[in-house]
DNA sequence: ACCTTAACTTTACGCGCGTAAATTTATAAT
DNA sequence: ATTATAAATTTACGCGCGTAAAGTTAAGGT
């Protein structure tokens, strides 16, 4: 490190390039000889020079900026997914640019306003689903290039990507119909979370489909407190000797770590040995899953999977020239985790 | 909205003002006369109109973003703080970028590398402690003030907000010995999070402040799985009877709740009452810890009091135009949360 | 009415870079 | 060696805004 390089321009007849040059080099490295590469890297590895983001992206249509959207970071499950599109993200070269609205949908829409200023060259958005502003995102679309990832909207996005959720469900209720009794599914009423409702719908179908009749208990409860809500309605639902069947399907992984809290204050005796009498489900694999007493039976999303195909579909979209085909929907499978619990 | 506008200057010329007066108006609304005020305010409520963030900041030696770090979103502690300083910042009429290190002390450099071509005007930095480059924190902090919070740095960064371990500790292990036994400590050999050797140190004052001998555990393990580390090991020493008291205070919830999980595997009673042969506490207040089988006594940092003061004091450095005076450390008392598990 | 002062307007310049067009140079193939 | 082509250079302009300086207007007090 000589001394500070004020500007491109600075830097570039340091290096002996021009700077149009340079200026191309820092918006693509492949895109200069080799030769000329070979002097600017030589350049930047003994003077300290990083171009102005602000004035590079000044004039640019668009920027190397990715946004990423999750409805709330608290949940443990969109930080596990947030951190690897994250990650994903900067080993494309791009920056990622996490956002979270907080559990709150109006906070979505402004997530995407402010990201909007940020021209980013696409934006990755977990939508709350249906209680996301649907015309909101359409609008920004057509602006920027929108993946949808975890929930669907239709027709909403250049694409989506996330879990097959009637298959995962269908897993888990052919598992637990196959390894004891027919499952009743505990469920919020008014659930905030994105895929709620498709994983009611699914145990429905899935039922049915084994001839058995669906059985749901829904409770109240506001906010994105699932556990706070699945352990004292669990609990009631539970001393009042409510759930028809002693095997629960819970609508997700929160949902069911409440529920075993209850249980275990209860003093029931989780799990599918001879000695118990509960048997308790979930859906995510959450991170905690495996740490419940006794760990959770779930089914795992391939986080994974999701993210690398969400970052990959996106950038497909704006790093080809072709004219984007039809939207398109990615479905990968859940993996039934078979722990103690069921 | 009537037509787009493309830039202030036009949008000056339709709200019937300069330009240099609307750019003031950006910048600090209160600055300009009120009759102008309401004019530029009943313009922006006609057209749609956002100043250019780049063109903003280009000429700006500060801007009104926020830096926010934080060694690993994935853990809830963190994605909790981070939620809450984020939220204060908004409310402050500033831009929070909250940026996750996700557990690599050399991604946290990398991440202030990256802010400090963001021009922000302050920096909220949860450091990995003894963990992070030293060096690198103190020469950012000679550029853009630096405030730490949760983990203290000797003589690094304009201020420290964060709890007072030694009072929390404390606080534990004198209800400890009051309604039991004296624990023994249970924590990893290498631990990643930052505030794991006061804790060990302060158990150690504590006991033998109360005239007991500390009595140290120590496992091996690498990475942030904190749960699995505490499970394996634990279940390992807990079968070994490697414990010598029944009481086991844990470095922190995580792996407390890794503990819980192999003591319930190994069918221990956990809990304070008559019939338990086990006591496990933790520190923290991990917001599942209230939901653990039985549920977690721990120590819950004022995580509300800590974000505000952060982002408080951070302010107080640019905003206010005093001298700053010397380095402040802000500790909070900790809460003895008493649930079941102790 | 005058004065003081703060707020505003006008004018003007610069920031650091993107980018287009025309020209020159280097590379690789014939 | 010649030629076609790709890459680099030179020149030139503009983006949208910050900001300084100098002059003008408005507000509030005596």
């Amino acid at each position: 490190m000589q001394r500070k390089i004020r500007n491109m321009e600075e830097f570039a007849a340091i290096s002996g390039i021009s700077r149009p040059t340079v200026s191309k080099y820092f918006n693509d490295p492949e895109s200069v000889r080799v030769s000329t590469r070979k002097k600017i890297e030589a350049a930047l590895e003994e003077y300290d020079y990083h171009p102005n983001v602000f004035a590079m992206n000044q004039n640019r249509r668009t920027t190397k900026n990715i946004g990423v959207v999750v409805p709330n970071l608290a949940d443990p499950f969109f930080s596990e997914i947030g951190r690897r599109v994250e990650l994903a993200c900067i080993k494309a070269g791009y920056s990622p640019i996490l956002l979270s609205s907080h559990g709150n949908p109006d906070m979505e829409r402004d997530n995407l306003n402010s990201l909007k200023s940020l021209k980013p060259a696409g934006v990755l958005l977990a939508p709350f689903g249906r209680l996301s502003d649907k015309d909101a995102v359409k609008a920004f679309d057509a602006d920027i290039p929108v993946v949808l990832f975890d929930a669907n909207m239709h027709d909403v996005g250049r694409a989506f990507v996330g879990t097959d959720h009637f298959q995962s469900v269908d897993l888990m209720v052919e598992y637990l119909c196959r390894s004891g009794e027919p499952p009743c599914f505990f469920e919020m009423k008014n659930p905030l979370n994105p895929n709620a409702n498709k994983h009611r719908q699914a145990y429905i179908e899935s039922m049915e489909r084994h001839g058995q009749t669906p059985n749901i208990y829904q409770v109240s409860g506001n906010g994105w407190d699932f556990e706070e809500i699945g352990k004292a309605e669990g609990d009631r639902l539970l001393s009042e000797g409510a759930f028809k069947t002693n095997t629960i399907l819970c609508s997700n992984d929160r949902f069911a770590i409440g529920l075993l809290s209850a249980a275990y204050g209860l003093g029931f005796n989780v799990g599918h040995g001879p000695e118990c009498n509960l048997r308790i489900a979930g859906h995510d694999d959450h991170p905690f899953s495996r740490f419940t007493c006794p760990p959770l039976t779930t089914i795992a999303q391939d986080y994974e999977a999701i993210a690398n195909r969400s970052v990959s579909t996106l950038f497909a979209l704006f790093e080809k020239r072709e004219s984007p085909p039809e939207r398109q929907e990615t479905l990968f499978e859940g993996r039934l985790i078979m722990r103690e619990s069921a």
